[in-house]
DNA sequence: GATGAATGAGGGTTCATTCAT
DNA sequence: CATGAATGAACCCTCATTCAT
C-alpha cells in the first residue's frame, strides 16, 4: 500500500472512530455530520473528501464492525477444545464486542434496520449482509460441533437455532445496557453477572433434556 | 372528573391514538408533529395545548402502551388454568401487542433508551418504569405459579428470570420483524412460525432438567 | 374567496414579487431562498409555508407571467382594427412585458430551459407549456388576420412563422437589454429606438414581396 | 515566445479545451472545477496555476470562442462569390459554431450577460467585447457587399442591421435548441429544417422590396 | 381553548478556493 | 511547477416550537 493510500486509510479510520464513538453514544440518527466533524477534528467538508455521504460512513462502520466480530468469534471458537468453554468464550467475545461496537452489533443481529438504501449504495448493505451471513454460518458450524460432541441438542435446523439464539442474546445485552442501573438496584447484580446468567439461561435452552 | 377534564382527556386520547398509529408505521423519529396533527385532525398548535412537547407525547404513548400491555398479559395469564397453555397465551399476547405498539414494546423491554430526559420530564419516565415494574411483578408471579405447578424450574430469582426471558423474547421479535424477508428466504419460515419456534426455545430454557 | 385564502394569496404574491425582482436582476439560478426571504421580508422557513420548493416559486412566476402576457397580447391585438397598428401594439406589449417579467418572458420564448422537473412538479411545467401554446395560437390567429387583410404574406405555416418571429424578437430584446450601453455608444440609439427598428425589420420579413 | 511560455500556453489550452467540452454539455453554471480538472486530467489545484478563477476560465473560453467564430465567419464570407450563397454559408457556420460553442455564442450575441465582473477582471470582458466588435464589423462589411451587389437593401445603418440580424438569429437558434422536441412534435420539422426556415425568414427582412 | 402563521436552529451536501509540500 | 488535502461559506430544505388572535 502506498504512502498516500495509507494516509487516506488513516483519515478514514479517524473519521470512522469518531463516528463510532458518537453512534454508540447517541445513535446514528441523532449524530450529525457536524458532530462527527467536530469529534474527528476535521471540517465538515473534509468528511465528504473521505466518504460520499453519511450513509457511507454508517455502512463502513457496520461492515468493519462485522468483519471484526467475525474474527473475534472465530478466535473464540478456536480458542477452546471443550465445547462449553468455547461457548463461554464466544459469549464473552460477543459482549465485549458490543461494548465497543454497539451500532455494528445491532446491525449484525438485525436489532436495527439497515440504513435506508439510496440505490447506488446497495452494494454497501450487500457486503454487510454477506458478512452477517458468514457469521451465522460459523456459529452454526460451532453449534453442530456441540451436537456432535453430545454437548447440546437442538430440535431446529442449526441456522435457525443460531438466529434465535443470536437475537435472544442481542435482546438481553440491550437490556443489560439500557437498564444497567435498574438491574443493579433491583437485582443487586452487575451488568456482567446479569449477562452471565443470561448466557447460562440460553445455554439451557440448547441443552434441554425434555 | 369534571366535564372539562373529561374533554381534555378525550382530546389527549385522540392525539395519542393518531401518534401511536404513526409511530408504529414510521417510528417516533420520522414522525413529525405535522404528521400527528394531520392524522389527529387538529391544528399543530393544538397539540401543544394538550402536550408540552413531542417528548411528552412519546412518553404518554409509552405509558398507555405499557398499561395496555399489562392488562393484556393479565388477561392472558388468567385465561388458562394449565400453565403451558397460559404460557402460549402470554407469548401470543406479547407478539400481538408488538404488532400494534412496537414503540411501547421496545420501551417496555428496555430495547430502547427512554426519551432523553429534559429534567422537567422525569416524571413521565418514572411512571413508565413503574408500570414496567408491575408487569415484571405479574410475570414473576406467573413464573412462580409455574414452579409451584412443577411446570418449570428456575435457578435464578424469579424477577431476574423474567427480565432475561423478557429481553430475550424482545430480541427475537425484533429480528423477526426487521429480517422477515431474510427469514422467509433462508429458513422458509413465516414470521409467525419463527416466533413460535423462538418462544418454544425460550420455554426450554425454563424447563430444563439439567 | 375567504379572508384566509385572500391573506394566503397576499403572502404568496409578496413572495413572488420579491422573487421576480431578484430573478430579473440575477437570474433564477443565482437567486437563493435566503435572498428571496430577505427581499420579501419573511424568514426563509416561511417561504416553505407558501411554496413547496424553490422550483415551485419559479414555476409560479413563469405561469403567472405567461398568463399576464397572454392577456396583454390579447388586449393589444383587439385594441386596433388596422393590422399594422395592432402589430405595433403587440410589439410594444411584448417589450413592456419583458421589462417587468424578464424571467417569464424567457421561458415563454424558450430562451431558457424550464426548471429541471422533479417528477411531482411536472404539472407545473405542463401548465406553463399549455399557456405558452395558447399564446402561440393567438398570435397565429393574429397573423392569419394579417394575411387575410392582405397586410402580410407568409410562406410557412402560421404557427411556424409565429415561433420564428417570436424567438427572433426574443433575441433582439435580449441584446437590447444586455448591451444597452453598447448600443447607446455605438449606434447612438436608445433601447426603445433600437427595439423599434428591430420590430420593423421583423415586420419586413413578414411582408416581403419576393 | 520562450519555451516556458509555450508550455504555459499548452497547459492553458488543454484546460480550456476540457472546460469548453463541459460547458457545451452542461453549461458554465453546472460545470464544477472538479469536472474540469478531471476532464483535463490535471489536479484541481493546477487549474489555479494557470487561471486565477473559474471566471477567468469562462472568459478565456468566451474569448477564444469568439476568435474562432470570427475566423469561421471570415472563411464563410470568403468562400463564395455569390452573395446569397455566402449568406447561406455564413448562417451554416453560425449554427455549427453554436453546436460546438454554445456558451461563447451566447456571449457573442449578448444573449447572456458576461460573467459578473470582479473588478480585476474587466480586462477579460474588454477583450471579448473587442472581438465581438470586430465580428460585427466583418458582418457589416459583408452586408455592404450585398447592398453593392444589389442583393439586399437595408434601411438602417449596416452595423445596426447586423446587430439586429445577429440577435434575432441568436433567438431562433436558442429556441431551436431548447424546444427541439416541441418543434418536432408540433411542426414536424427537424431542428435543421426549422433553422433553415429561420435564416430564410431573416433573409427576407434584408431583401424586402417595400 | 384553538389555531394560523411564523421562525430559529439545524440537517446533509456542494464547491470554488487556498496552501503546505 | 504541480498537487493532495482541507475548508469556509453557501445552498435547499425540515421541524419542533412559539405566539398573537
Amino acid at each position: 500500500m502506498s504512502k498516500k493510500q495509507a494516509l487516506t486509510e488513516f483519515h478514514r479510520g479517524s473519521i470512522l472512530a469518531a463516528a463510532e464513538r458518537l453512534f454508540a453514544e447517541k445513535g446514528t440518527e441523532k449524530t450529525t455530520m457536524d458532530d462527527i466533524a467536530r469529534e474527528a477534528e476535521y471540517s465538515k467538508a473534509t468528511l465528504y473528501v473521505y466518504f460520499q455521504s453519511k450513509e457511507e460512513i454508517i455502512n463502513a462502520i457496520l461492515l468493519s464492525g462485522m468483519v471484526l466480530l467475525k474474527r473475534k468469534l472465530h478466535e473464540a471458537i478456536e480458542s477452546q477444545n471443550d465445547w462449553f468453554q468455547a461457548y463461554d468464550a464466544v459469549c464473552q467475545a460477543i459482549v465485549r464486542f458490543y461494548d465497543e461496537n454497539p451500532t455494528a452489533y445491532d446491525a449484525a443481529t438485525g436489532a436495527i434496520p439497515l440504513a435506508p438504501q439510496s440505490d447506488s449504495m446497495q452494494k454497501g448493505t450487500a457486503d454487510i449482509l454477506r458478512v452477517s451471513d458468514e457469521i451465522e454460518q460459523e456459529l452454526a458450524a460451532f453449534l453442530m460441533r456441540g451436537v456432535e460432541a453430545g454437548a447440546v441438542r437442538t430440535k431446529l435446523p442449526p441456522i435457525e437455532t443460531v438466529m434465535l439464539f443470536w437475537s435472544a442474546l442481542s435482546g438481553i445485552i440491550h437490556t443489560a445496557e439500557y437498564r444497567e442501573s435498574y438491574i443493579q438496584r433491583t437485582l443487586q447484580l452487575t451488568r456482567e453477572e446479569y449477562l452471565r446468567h443470561g448466557t447460562r439461561m440460553l445455554l439451557d435452552s440448547l441443552t434441554t433434556h425434555n
